[in-house]
DNA sequence: CCTAATGTGTGACAATGTCACCGACGATAT
DNA sequence: ATATCGTCGGTGACATTGTCACACATTAGG
């Protein structure tokens, strides 16, 4: 199977090298809900996205949670690369949001192909490139923006085609890093201006000029 | 001059990549407050810090600022490497926060270096590993711990020998992300207690063990 | 000495986080 | 159907933090 096109950065791959790729590369499905890698358990593999979402959270000492990233089709996750070649032990999680099929590159033949490789490496630095600025915009949003304004962007960003969110209050406040409670008076007043309803564990943008108006006034 | 032996993770470091190091990287002298890379400025080497420090700050579009981390002596500042191979405008600037004195790394020897030595991998991967952990702490501190344990503990940390900080209140501000009257008021808490007496620009800490137990009741 | 720039103090208020508790809903067993 | 239990969402009171509009103090430079 060829899976190599669906990467774009891999596209001008060298010959020889694809091949190592393709022979060395072992297409995994991963069940949704399954836990990639966490405190305590390093991930043994670099995992290339071919279907699905892996969303990338931190968890605190009480229990609070945050998400920093999603990893999606088409995408590596790189966080693990740091782990294959150095391993420390990081906080964060990752969790196969969906069903996912990736490819997975064992540690060696991760190495190999960055030794040998120019393609390759710029592949996987411009890979943490994006992640780490993914990281900076966490930090900012956290920082410096409201939630009112970060939660309506949010539900925008995880709406379905059919505009529905499917989650529970706490799950959005875990998205936000903030409380459950901030999550629900923020929701009323969304409903109160008729920009969503909601049902027990998924949220209906019903408006989408207006919470769209209030997610872009950030700029 | 022997600078390898400065860095632990490059001790091990077979022959010929030394004497390419040694060769291709220029040691470099950077003044305090130079702008090592920035928002529309990227960087032309990875440095690799003899002396001194490099601080390196997010800064919002409102002009707001967080410092995400410090590089150190000993350290790299990898977040280069990324943009040398890879390159993305980041919003992060880096600013030598005394004098520097630094190797400079060029891009196509770097790239060489990573091809062809393990061991230089590893340095450079683990580098990044610490830095995405950095990140990972401020994250989880900026969403979830209380300003006035942050303060103790940036102020322990930043404490000279003679117990003094150097910083005005908007700086302290800064270093934490949050507005300059929340600084004043914690740190005229502080006072209260004993803990810190405060002249124009500096903070000096006169009660160690009382800031240290509030620095601590985070765990 | 005078002035301007910078640093710090303050009160009022808005936004967000925390705590304690309650009731509503859904699944399951009886 | 009814009872029961766990999850989900709602609420008020209060603590913490952020914002705004100032005032006042200190320092540097002319």
């Amino acid at each position: 199977m060829d899976w190599i096109s669906r990467f774009t950065g891999l596209a001008s791959l060298e010959a020889p090298i694809r091949d190592i790729l393709t022979a060395r590369g072992v297409i995994v499905a991963v069940p949704k809900d399954t836990v990639i890698f966490g405190p305590g358990k390093a991930p043994e593999n670099l995992l290339l996205l071919l279907e699905g979402t892996v969303r990338v959270q931190q968890i605190s000492d009480q229990g609070r949670e945050i998400v920093l990233y999603r990893v999606h089709a088409g995408e590596s996750c790189v966080l693990t690369t740091a782990c294959l070649l150095a391993y420390e032990d990081y906080s964060a999680e990752g969790i196969a949001e969906t069903d996912v099929q990736a490819v997975a590159i064992p540690r060696t033949v991760f190495d190999d192909l960055i030794s040998q490789s120019k393609t390759f490496r710029q592949f996987v630095f411009s890979a943490y490139s994006r992640r780490i600025t993914d990281l900076f915009m966490v930090i900012e949003e956290v920082a410096f923006h409201r939630v009112d304004i970060r939660l309506a962007q949010r539900l925008l960003e995880l709406a379905g085609k059919d505009q529905v969110v499917n989650a529970t209050h706490q799950q959005m406040a875990a998205e936000l890093g903030t409380a459950r409670e901030v999550i629900s008076r923020q929701l009323q007043e969304f409903h109160r201006r008729g920009w969503v309803s909601q049902t027990r564990g998924a949220i209906k943008v019903t408006d989408l000029a207006g919470l769209t108006g209030l997610a872009q006034s950030a700029t």
